[in-house]
DNA sequence: CTAGAAATGAGAATCTTTCGCATTTAGATC
DNA sequence: GATCTAAATGCGAAAGATTCTCATTTCTAG
């Protein structure tokens, strides 16, 4: 019942908000934008306002359970939060992506943070780059 | 004479053009968005369209002359390239913002592109955290 | 100096996201 | 289960950033 994961995360079990998470745990789309998800929900015949898709995926983003990205930096992308951190990897060909965890990367880091005075909230990382089939296609 | 590095780009050395290059190369401030490159010009009474400076500035980024950022996800932020790439700290409270260069990331971007059958292009790493001086502040 | 291509400026248009507000709903209490 | 209140929703309007259109101006090669 998810209900109990909004519940845990402080929010009222409201039927958009059912649907919204229902929606992304069972997408096999990792990644996507508000408009993205409203849309395949439409298309699924469920009903639920733009609006409140935004506002939604903001609140879980806020409670933690999804995260928002901003590959092209235009419009937020948003992942579904299933444990562990990682960064991406993505393909400007077809917009592949890929992600990845570096443990030498985490640590230097914060490092770096410390270096410069600062104590790490967070960080963003994308490599951008053309994946094998890309390549391969030339 | 700016007008060179304007030529050497495939850049038309125009009036408007110039007075944007001028403007990034003595400015103080590194990061700046388009509208505040417009309302710097504005302010020293120098005459510029608005889109005008967002088409030059997207013709420097494709010329190399800029990178463009984005910080905070919806708008962009430029900035005048002077040689040697670098990454940034941000510091979440003031804005701060402070550059690095990490050979060891560097190098471990490059590897995990190449792990992951891609060849790189480019990657944005940004370390979100809050300075020396906001910390005391607290 | 002149012509043609390229660039500019001003405002309209677009896109993404947020806001305002009247209506509905979740969930605690009786 | 009925009731109440705060919180949530949905819609359309509004906002902010950026791009587009197109008439006018300006480079620059010849």
């Amino acid at each position: 019942m998810e209900s109990k994961d909004l519940k845990q995360a402080g929010l009222k079990a409201t039927v958009p908000r059912l649907k919204i998470l229902k929606f992304l745990e069972e997408s096999k789309v990792r990644h996507m934008s508000a408009e993205d998800v409203y849309k395949s929900l439409l298309d699924s015949g469920e009903e639920v306002g733009l609006a409140t898709v935004y506002r939604v995926l903001t609140q879980f983003e806020s409670a933690g359970l999804v995260t928002r990205h901003h590959f092209e930096g235009d419009h937020s992308i948003f992942e579904l939060n299933d444990g562990e951190h990682h960064d991406h990897i993505l393909c400007v060909k077809c917009g592949r992506v890929d992600e990845f965890v570096d443990d030498v990367i985490e640590a230097r880091q914060a490092a770096i943070a410390r270096e410069n005075g600062y104590s790490m909230e967070d960080h963003s990382l994308y490599i951008f780059g053309i994946c094998s089939d890309c390549q391969s296609k030339k």
